[in-house]
DNA sequence: GCGACAG
DNA sequence: ATCTTGTCGC
């Protein structure tokens, strides 16, 4: 059971929230990963259409190979309806759900959305990461706030993002000719190091392998496609 | 007051 | 995020 920390409640206002994370902002932290990195996970949420249903997942994959060693999905409901900036209080309830059946912990997580390049610098990557206590990436597949030059067209190019005078993520290109990422700090991380994992974790597709294969898990979630029980994928038959 | 605005 | 067919480009 990988576990987290409870730092205040969910049942909360908009203004509350917002007084939370200017709380909470001062514990992301910024710095070098201490160790190497042998597993990393990607974390993604779906939605049904006219409902408070919520389906969540988690996957772990091994790094550098990036094949699947335990995933967590989960089907709850959410109250807290989605505002800009304040993203963290629609998702995380649920993202802590799945996190809590996680048996392979992962050196790192991606998390589909802002960290620091937020407002007040607490984007859900951040919020997230200082839960959990890990180190987290924060990949958006758009902007929330800052400004930024095109990056170059080519795969693996990029240019800052800044806010405020200071730099609060990258704008990168994950394949030639196609829309950036917005990748910034989620905690316990540097940006080098956030940009250099994101390009390692790209197979092909515009999207980084954790993010974009929990996508695919939540859809298949929610289209009843799979079920939540089996969290982890089977076992490999022993060959003697 | 007028835009901008992760998923 | 989700609703949706065909269509443009590599």
């Amino acid at each position: 059971m990988a576990e987290f920390k409870i730092l205040h409640s969910w049942d909360v206002t908009a203004e509350e929230a917002i007084k939370i994370q200017n709380e909470l902002r001062g514990l992301v932290k910024i710095e070098n990963l201490k160790k190497e990195i042998h597993y990393i996970a990607g974390a993604d949420i779906s939605f049904d259409k006219g409902s408070n249903i919520v389906y969540a997942g988690i996957i772990v994959l091994k790094f550098p190979e990036l094949e699947e060693v335990d995933r967590s999905l989960v089907i709850t409901e959410v109250n807290f309806p989605y505002i800009p900036g304040l993203l963290s209080f629609r998702e995380s309830p649920a993202l802590i759900k799945a996190w809590e059946k996680i048996k392979v912990e992962p050196d790192v997580v991606v998390i589909d959305g802002q960290g620091i390049a937020h407002p007040r610098r607490f984007g859900i990557a951040s919020h997230f990461g200082v839960l959990i206590d890990k180190p987290t990436i924060g990949c958006a597949k758009s902007l929330l706030v800052g400004k930024y030059d095109e990056p170059g067209e080519k795969a693996g190019s990029y240019s800052y993002l800044y806010d405020s005078g200071e730099i609060i993520g990258a704008v990168l290109r994950t394949r030639d000719n196609v829309q950036p990422v917005f990748v910034s700090i989620g905690h316990k991380i540097t940006l080098e190091e956030s940009i250099k994992i994101i390009l390692q974790n790209v197979r092909g597709f515009r999207i980084p392998e954790p993010t974009r294969q929990a996508h695919n898990l939540v859809n298949a979630l929610r289209r009843g496609e799979i079920k939540p029980g089996e969290q982890r994928k089977p076992e490999q038959e022993s060959l003697f």
